[in-house]
DNA sequence: GGTTGAACTGAATCTTCGG
DNA sequence: ACCGAAGATTCAGTTCAAC
């Protein structure tokens, strides 16, 4: 059984893919040594053997919510699949923390290689295991971009009485190496705050409810499913639509369902049979939303690039008019060749940039919101020419 | 020079002190091998070293602010081209995470080392160096309670729109031992919390204004001085009064200025003289609070819930009269059920909190601090009128 | 004296492209 | 790889000068 997001593996992976050129035309996914993709899938096993027989540099974003802590049963074992003996004396425990970390640092060496040069990781976890995480993360090249805390709106209370409410959970944000140029919709995201960034603190309820799913008996059928506006905030953030998200402890299914209905690719990779099945049918029966609901907000810095001197080609500003920043206290000429020269004593010429630094005693200055033209009585900055250029072009293009 | 807080340094030791059976009755703190501890003194050295010096199983808490490894690049502007004050002291720079490790390895064994068997420790950190920390002190035997989220109020945006904005640091609280017997007072900390227990996330604006130390040209004294009010609620939560607040990382004294303001002795170490000897200056301004302001809230059980509408029952607070806020900028009307309406356009009803929050425009208010009473021509806070009934209810019973 | 607005500031791992 | 230039980018405060 396989759960097919809209758009054939091949198309997403080329559009979000790095390095093309690497890539067949006929086979975009399949290298000689590693198999294609598995999209949209739910693989069942173990999850360091599993991302192992993924290709090399495939997926844009790991979600992953790994054990937590050290009392697994037999679900944890060392790199070598011998099996951690359950231990509780002082001297054991750093016997366990050791075994931890060598998980810790199994999984995460593996993700790092399925992990596109410009991708990124999410690792939730609790202070049981994320110091130890985070640390080993640091250890093997991730470069932490954030650290973000799940503010929890329904913490269950600390019932003794010995501890502050434990209400939060903290994630790490990482790059896979520290000059990657990661995916960030940071204007979305501000878009969608009342229009201030995004901080670093998220506060969203439990999953519980409908939302939660259960077993037959009506029990919850996963101890740690996570809510869904949790995880839609993560792939919102750092991925776009077509982007491969891949989840080694898939658990319920939480990471397929969320990137289904945003449409983005999963690969999920669950030990036990159950929860994938679990997952599979939670997945399928998700509606992903229509595209236009996913549509970016237009980004400036996303946005092609135009010179000024393809306003004055196109007529948009004319040689010889005047520019003066906001206040009108400070002048320009524009120039035929897309230069601009100041006005007064020192005549400087150069970029709208460099002149409006100049003019400013500054190192730096963006031209395209520091000088206006007059129109109508009114100062504009020349940036609302350059989106009026930018509209037309888009309209010709089409 | 020294700053002397109120009590003998031994009554105070031997007030707090575990195991008084080891302890000599003519010289409580001193062995053959150790001196006796130099309470409220700020001493001027290297941390490990002059931590080394200090007799073991002394100090009821350390708070420790370690340098955080920044690893910070170029310089950094904001959009407005003002270039932002990084930390870049020689005393956050370390070779490698490796370093660090050894460094943060040293002072939590020698701070280990000199606290008593049921004594916790605060550190606080942010994502570069906080990971680190954890692991290593778990590794080390600490006992993890909580992590504690610092939100700010006010965090510095990221300028680039490259990040989520960095708003908030994290703190570890650990036990020294797994089977510490920790203070904590719940009780207090719910008290003070409107009855609801104290949350592991925790807002807070930065230190800046008034409380933020200048040097002679009216820069900050020093770059990374943490709020009173942070520091205020570690000490009330992990300590009591007379109890020995260790900080190996003095700075510019927060810990002990806040520790004399809570009638708690200190002892900092400070590896530079210029910011131990401001540290000193300020903690001898301080004033401690009475001893009346100190003494442990009684319990829930005997300080029982007391609803609004139970003033109103009372005759306390009658219905008809007037709420506003501390300054008279917003006005409510108190409503028989004890609900109150806010006055303005659009009415709302609803209780004192809800009330509050949304003529600010806030997630929440509490009520009993926010709206006042006129009387005698001045305003109290409503609280003044529930202490009153408390009073009263306890005469009752008694 | 009160009000308004400009200036300043805070533990920050803070860009991207083309030559 | 390095370098220079284009060009994108800030929130909640406090302080202080100007009215």
């Amino acid at each position: 059984m396989r759960s097919v997001v809209k758009g054939a593996p091949g198309q997403a992976a080329r559009r979000s893919g790095e390095h093309p050129s690497k890539l067949s035309v006929i086979a975009p996914l399949t290298t000689k040594n590693a198999p294609p993709l598995p999209l949209d899938e739910v693989l069942v096993g173990d999850s360091i053997l599993e991302l192992s027989k993924l290709p090399a540099h495939s997926v844009d974003l790991v979600f992953a919510d790994p054990p937590y802590n050290l009392q697994l049963g037999g679900e944890l074992k060392r790199p070598d699949e011998s099996r951690v003996d359950a231990v509780d004396d002082a001297w054991d425990q750093f016997e366990s923390f050791q075994a931890y970390d060598a998980f810790s640092r199994a999984w995460l060496m593996a993700a790092r290689r399925v992990l596109k040069p410009n991708g990124t990781l999410f690792v939730i976890g609790s202070y049981h295991n994320i110091f130890r995480v985070g640390a080993t993360l640091q250890d093997l090249g991730f470069w932490i971009l954030n650290d973000i805390i799940w503010r929890k709106a329904n913490p269950m209370p600390n019932f003794r009485g010995r501890r502050f409410t434990n209400a939060h959970e903290t994630l790490i944000w990482a790059a896979r190496d520290a000059d990657a140029k990661y995916t960030f919709n940071y204007e979305a995201l501000k878009a969608g705050n009342d229009d201030v960034q995004m901080r670093s603190d998220w506060l969203f309820p439990l999953c519980t409810g409908q939302e939660r799913l259960k077993d037959e008996s009506g029990r919850k059928l996963h101890p740690t499913q996570k809510p869904e506006a949790l995880i839609a905030r993560i792939l919102l953030s750092a991925t776009k639509p077509g982007d491969v998200v891949l989840d080694p402890f898939f658990g319920s299914g939480t990471t397929g369902a969320v990137a289904r209905r945003l449409r983005r690719h999963f690969i999920g990779i669950e030990r036990e049979t159950g929860y994938a099945e679990a997952a599979r049918a939670r997945i399928d029966a998700v509606e992903p939303l229509p595209e236009e609901a996913l549509i970016a907000p237009p980004s400036a810095r996303e946005a092609p690039r135009v010179a000024f001197s393809v306003l004055v080609d196109r007529g948009l500003v004319t040689p010889g008019a005047e520019l003066t920043d906001a206040k009108g206290r400070f002048r320009a000429v524009v120039r035929a060749d897309g230069t601009i020269a100041l006005s007064g004593e020192a005549q400087k010429v150069g970029s709208i940039h460099r002149v409006g630094a100049l003019a400013q005693g500054a190192e730096a200055c963006n031209g395209w919101t520091f000088w206006h033209v007059e129109q109508d009585g009114r100062r504009h900055p020349i940036d609302v020419l350059r989106a009026r250029l930018r509209a037309e072009m888009g309209i010709a293009a089409e």
